[in-house]
Order: C-alpha cells, then structure tokens, then sequence
RNA sequence: CGGGGCGUAGCGCAGCCUGGUAGCGCACCUGCCUUGGGCGCAGGUGGUCGGAGGUUCAAAUCCUCUCGCCCCGACCA
C-alpha cells in the first residue's frame, strides 16, 4: 500500500475521543465468533434483521480490505465504475431475471406506479451499457467493476455479517470476443483473488462451484474453511481436488449383488416408512441395496429421482439433470395422486410407461449395473425385491448424489474429507448469456456480428473481514491480520495521569505515526485493566505498553497479539519493530 | 414457507404459572478511594413491561390479534 493508502495518514487516533463501544457481555442471539466478536468490540450495531450500522473500527477494516481489492483489480487492467443501486424493472426482464430472482429481490414501485428493484448483483446494468457503447472488437477486452452495497433479501439473515441483506460487494465483469479472451480474464482474475485473499491473511481454497441463477458454463469459488460458513465442500488432501458438495462428484465401490428373481417380488412391509426400518429385522435390507425413491416437482412437471438408500439426492444436480427452472420436493397430495401411495412405499417400477412419469425418471449412476435392490411398490406398506434397474424400468442415468466424506476422489485414488467453508469469492465465466439476451454484439475483424463472451466476479467485502474474524481470534477477542486491522498498533499508558507516563506515550505515538503506523493512543483515564481486555477485545496486532514499571528502565513494553511474549524496548527500537513488521505486510 | 424460542432500563436477566407499589447485575451520573488484566465504598439517573384490542375493581402477568428478533429446517446470485 503506497500513496493511495487508506484512511489515516500521520493522523493521531486518540481512544478518549474515538467512538469505540465495548461491551463486557455477550450478546445473547451472536452465536458464531465474528458475530459475538464484532459486536462486542464496537465494530458494528444491529439495525434489522440482516442489517447492520458499521462503526468507525468497522469502516476502517472494511476500507482496508477495499484498498487491497482495489490495487489488484486495477493490475489487472480493471476499471472502476460506480453504477446504480436503483434499477428500473425493464432492464431485468430483458434476461429474464426479473421472474428468476423471485422474492430474493427487493422490489417496490415509485410515485408513478413504475417497478423498480434494488440491485443484487449487476450484470445486467453492466450489460446495459456494453450493449450501446461497445461496438467493435476493437474496443476488447474490457474488465469493469465497481465496490457497492447488493441487496438481496435472504429468506433467512443469520450470523452476523456471514447472511445480510444489505452488503458491500466487488463485482466486476469481463467483455471479451471469444473463448480464448474469456479464459484470459478468467484466469486473470483468479490470480487477482489469491493475490487479494492473501495480503487479507486469509487461508482459502478454491473450489469448484455450481453456477446457480447466474448460469454460464464453469464457476470457481473461494472458501475459508470455517464452521462458522455454510457451504459444504469435498476435497481430496492427495490431489487437490475440491469442490462444493452441490457440485461434487465422487467414485463409489463398485458393489456385487447376488443374483436375484427373474421379475420383482411382492412382499408385505407393514409399519415400514423408512430406509432404516427396512434394515431392522424382519427384513434386514442394507440400505445399499435399497432403492431411495424421490418425487420431484421440475417446473411443476412430476419426475422420479432415484438414489442408493445410503445416499442423499442432490437438488442442483437433480435440476441440471431435468434441464428445469425450478425443482421442489412433491407434495404428500402430489405424491398420492401420481404414485398411488404415500411416501415410504415408492417405486420406479411400471412408473416408466405411461403419464405421468415416461421418460421422467432419472437414476443415479451408483445404480447402474445393480440388480436384486429393494423398493417401494407404489401400494402401501408394501415393496418389492428383486427388482433390477434398466431391466424392471429404464431410467435416464445421471449424477444426482450429494458426495459424501469417505468415497474416493473423482480424480485420483484418494478418499474425499468433506468441511464446512464460508464463500468469499466467485468467479463465473458466463458466455453470453447476457449479451444474446440483452444483444451485446460486436463486429469482429471479418465483419461479422458476434455476441460479447462475459465473465462475472463477486468479492464479498464485509465476509472478508468477518472471514478474518473466523479464522483469527481467541478467548479474549480478535485477532487481526497486520494489513487490514483497524489500527497497526496501540498505545496504552497505563498511568494516564502520570506527566512522566503521558510524555513516554506522547512522545512514542508520534514516532509511530511519523513512521506510517498507524496508531490508536489509548489516553484515557482508566484502569490498566480496562486498557488491556479492550486491547485484546479489539484486536490491533502491535500493542505497546507504557507504564512506570517499563518506564524505570527507560523501557516500553511490546505484545504482539496472539503472542505470549512481551518484550522491553526503547522508544527508538519499538518504534523501528513495529514499522518493520507494517512495511513487510504492505509489500506482500 | 414449516417447526421452536424470545420481546420487561443502554446490555444481560428475574418477575408471568397463582392478576394487587416493576426488580437484580453490569453500564451511566456524583463524591471519596484506587491505578500493570474489566478495583472498592456511598449516593443517584433511567422502564409507554414490543404494539393494539379484550376480560377484570385492578393486567408485565389471563385471552385475541399484530409487529419484531433469534434458532432449526426448506431456500439461497
């Protein structure tokens, strides 16, 4: 961080005149760290569900992270805009997602009666104008983006600043004329993300992710691993392979039945409705040979989705599979209606042929090749054995399982772990989606008219900093990273009214700030007890202390947060430590 | 959208079942005291009990409706 540097230049931060409210107890309802930690600490208050005021601290950490973003998208050739936040209803139905977004958008009408949303995410805006300005292939590549508050409203806010609905967000967007130019601005982007998430101190991976209502062909995302996220993802420690577990895929044994029947078997299962009482005596049926049939809605179409016993469907897989908008879950009078049973007594069998499901069943591929499985009968309280896919019903084949921890990487030999991880990063390489929809073309060098080829790529600014929280802090409170805490260093004078103590502190906060460090004098007139917990609370890397026990050595304390040594220093070594230690974290 | 919990002083909570003067701790203010890990003593300030309606001589307390927040699930660019 050079000249552009952030808030405070050789400013003098004093604690006394610093709105900084501490509080000693826990909020009752901050379940995860950064939640509990940020409030405590006088980061930020509540103002709704899912909306947050950000505090002075708050604004410092999350300008830092900004500056950091910043540098690296401008390093990448990025140009930065500042586009609406206000978005006419027109503009989104010129995708189509004024319908996709659903009630994830806020939306509201103005004195005339005109719809308007507020905006989420931006490609559309950003489409917008590619579409009346750029013309030729010329004027490609461009890469535009912009640091603004999304609103999304979330079904459901939680965590703290992990589930808002008014955020702060990097977004930008790629415009290039083919493939080859996309994965250009991809991968440029990729290398910016691993550069910005490092000097944020973050350890993150990346994964491969599911592209949602985005659409576009290959999505990569950044997670930090933390039980406070609540992504799910699959990664193999041998080769590297991870991905989010709504887009998973994983190698599962390959299992010997024995020969069964010639054609499925009728037998009473009275009081069974499950998978596991199917496994208890009388009947002793491993899950694994068991049949899991689901009745889906697609687009409200009814379809048949079919799964080992042992395995859970996954949705996003289901729904790519389909091809459909929307897939949800039959209802108990759905699922009477088309099957003729109720949940628990399901079958593929016979339900191949014939409305409502032909050609409406998909079956994941850990079912292929099996035979002599149990299912449900489609009669109450009755299933059938022996019954063998492709043989009894003829299903479309399909990945539709959720990986689970244990089952071996798609890739190599390896056995897949599978964590939770907090999403702060996305990049999606989108095609035209966009562009055909909203006619975004360009004349390439023969001429011709071709549909811009765009990427998008979200950072989510306020998740960086809580991510940070996550992964750095301790009993006593957080934990920062040297480059994007509020302050490099404190200063507490621990007998505030002591002329000799005062002048000690005076004199090493000017120093500090003289060399860049920036610097929060704790002045107050307060115990050195108080000084300390909020130290610790806060979090600032570099604490110095002076005191009159120091002082007696002509000596100044120095505790690196986090660490448990102290060490006595002289003004003019503290002084040297701590603009060594901020220097280097500029120059990752 | 389904399930559960909670709204009483700035924060954390008790009181509610069994209706009858609204309480405790922290914070805050004043004074004294204390000063290397959220001191001590004394005295204070502060509350339409989320809102509306109802029952009752009387409602924080019982009933109805409503708003908000949190948790679990569903959903989630």
């Amino acid at each position: 961080m050079g000249a552009p540097c952030v808030p405070c230049q050789g400013e003098e931060m004093r604690y006394s005149r610093m709105f900084i409210p501490t509080i000693k107890e826990t909020p009752s309802d901050a379940e995860v760290a950064s939640h509990r930690l940020l409030l405590r600490a006088g980061y930020m208050r509540q103002l709704g569900a899912g909306i947050y005021s950000y505090l002075p601290l708050l604004k410092r950490v999350l300008s830092k992270v900004e500056s950091i973003v910043r540098e690296e998208m401008n390093a990448i050739g990025g140009q930065e805009f500042f586009l609406p936040a206000l978005h006419p209803k027109e503009v989104w139905e010129e995708s189509g997602r004024w319908e996709v977004m659903g009630q994830n958008m806020f939306r509201f009408k103005d004195r005339k009666g005109a719809d308007l949303g507020l905006g989420m995410t931006h490609e559309e805006i950003f489409t917008y104008i590619a579409r009346d300005e750029l013309r030729s292939y010329r004027q490609l590549p461009q890469t535009w983006y912009q640091i603004q508050t999304k609103f999304r409203d979330e079904p459901r806010p939680k965590s703290g600043l992990l589930r808002v609905r008014q955020f702060t967000m990097k977004d930008s967007y790629s415009f290039d004329l083919d493939q080859a130019g996309l994965d250009k601005s991809f991968d440029a982007h990729r290398e910016a993300y691993v550069k910005i998430f490092g000097r944020c101190g973050l350890s993150f991976v990346q994964v491969e992710a599911h592209s949602g209502s985005m659409g576009g062909s290959a999505s990569t995302e950044f997670m930090v691993r933390t039980n406070a996220g609540e992504d799910d993802v699959a990664a193999c420690p041998k080769c590297g392979y991870a991905a989010n577990t709504e887009k998973a895929t994983s190698r599962v044994a390959k299992i010997e039945d024995e020969k069964g029947p010639d054609k499925p078997e009728l037998f009473p299962t009275p009081g069974v409705r499950t998978i596991e009482d199917l496994t208890k005596p009388p009947f002793n049926v491993a899950a694994h040979r068991q049949i899991k049939t689901l009745v889906y809605a697609a687009d409200g179409k009814p379809v048949l989705a079919l799964v080992r016993g042992d395995q859970e469907l996954n949705e996003a897989k289901l729904q790519g599979a389909t091809g459909a908008n929307e897939v949800r879950p039959a209802h108990p009078e759905e699922i009477q209606e088309w099957m003729g049973a109720a949940a628990g007594s399901l079958g593929a069998v016979g339900k191949d042929t014939g409305a409502p499901f032909e050609g409406r069943i998909w079956a994941d591929l850990s079912l292929q090749g099996r035979e002599n499985m149990v299912t449900g009968a489609n009669k109450d309280e009755h299933h059938l054995k022996g019954v063998t896919p492709g043989r009894d019903f003829q299903p479309k084949w399909a990945d539709l399982r959720t990986a689970m921890a244990g089952e071996g990487c798609p890739r190599c030999e390896g056995t897949l772990d599978l964590f939770k991880a907090l999403e702060i990063g996305h990049i999606f390489k989108l095609g035209t989606k966009y562009s055909e929809s909203m006619g975004a073309k360009v004349l390439d060098e023969k001429g011709q008219e071709k549909p811009i080829i765009m990427g998008s790529y979200g950072i989510g600014v306020e998740r960086v900093a809580a991510a940070a929280v996550e992964l750095y802090h301790d009993e006593d409170g957080i934990r920062w990273p040297l480059s994007i805490a509020p302050f490099h260093a404190t200063v507490l004078s621990l007998q505030a009214r002591d002329p000799e103590v005062g002048a000690a502190a005076e004199k090493l906060v000017g120093q500090l700030e003289e060399a860049g460090v920036e610097t929060l004098y704790d002045d107050r007139d307060e115990r050195p007890g108080i000084k300390f917990k909020d130290a610790d609370l806060v979090g600032i890397p570099l604490r110095f202390a002076v005191g009159k026990k120091g002082l007696a050595e002509g000596k100044v304390e120095l505790k690196i947060r986090g660490e448990k040594e102290m060490r006595l220093l002289t003004i003019e070594e503290a002084v040297a430590e701590a603009k060594a230690r901020v220097d280097k974290a500029r120059a990752r």
